[in-house]
DNA sequence: TTGGAATGTCAACAAGGCTGACATAAACTT
DNA sequence: AAGTTTATGTCAGCCTTGTTGACATTCCAA
């Protein structure tokens, strides 16, 4: 920590950030901040009888309305059958429409209802809030920072999904 | 972006990543870097017919062992029939060791046997190499904002228990 | 000695993953 | 026109991992 010292040490210094015991406190901190980041949403979801689930999957109806299930699936990573169950119940309660493609028949859109954009945005807020207070605190760099990391700690192939949906939302 | 500009809109340049579409953008990372830090393991240990809940015993075992059930508890956030049953499993597979205390003999002090271990570093030099990776490419400020973020987006009980594992551990 | 804490265990249930199989409609290819 | 592929939905069954509730045991501490 010393000048004296970092000067013998300049690439221990500069590369302490990989070692095993920082990368484990990142490990960690990953895990503590993904329960903080979904503690909020999961309370509300629980109000309804919903799970995480549903939460990414009126999230992302939400971001990118009149998406199809298949692009809605390759987001989400899960199975056809897994995302169906959530659809179902969303449609049911009417919270999402489906509608069937113009262009090609095969193809369900799917929207948002009012009460479907309602709780999105109740969850969103909640969410938002929390980020936005963690934001606040680190500061604009920090946040440069977390995006950074988080960036490459992706999937490439999400990666890139996620880098579209960035281009397409600003 | 322009200093022209900016100097007109210091407030605004300075608060951008607090936008809604910044929060957005912060949302979907953790969901994105969440599925990609977990990834690894999970790959791992669908082999040997585990799953997360595996991976978070050994893992929090093998950085505090002796620790108790209660002390596991409370650091993985769920009940003790939930961790009871992960724990078993791991006691039978022979990854897991369960000692009664000496001063206090109602309590269960948990060890990894070797066997543990090696699944325990199988694992977590899986995640380790993928977080690594992902610190080299965003470097070492970006690493430090990831770190503050995380932190501030923990609840503030976990974020007392995380600053503690980390005293103890450095 | 008694109350409460720490732990284990049984039973039942739910969410939300998974696989496999099968159905339908529409689009595309040959 | 016929055959293939794509997009979607659905049924059935399984697994992990979370939950609640009830109950037993052990044993520290007052």
């Amino acid at each position: 920590m010393e000048s004296a010292l970092s000067s013998h040490h300049d690439k221990g210094q500069a590369l302490l950030y990989l070692t095993d015991e920082q990368l484990r406190q990142g490990i960690e901190a990953m895990f503590f901040a993904y329960r903080g980041f979904t503690a909020d949403p999961d309370r509300i979801l629980a109000q309804f009888s919903y799970g995480r689930a549903h939460h990414r999957a009126l999230h992302f109806i939400n971001g990118a309305p009149g998406t199809t299930v298949n692009n809605l699936l390759n987001i989400l990573g899960v199975t056809k059958q897994s995302l169906n169950r959530v659809l179902r119940s969303l449609i049911e309660d009417g919270l999402v429409e489906s509608h069937v493609g113009k262009k090609d028949r095969r193809k369900r859109h799917l929207f948002l209802t009012v009460k479907g954009v309602k709780l999105e945005q109740k969850l969103s807020n909640a969410q938002r809030q929390r980020m936005r207070s963690a934001f606040r605190t680190a500061g604009p760099e920090a946040v440069a920072g977390f995006r950074t990391v988080l960036e490459a700690m992706m999937d490439p192939k999400m990666r890139n999904t996620y880098s579209n949906m960035r281009d397409n939302g600003s």
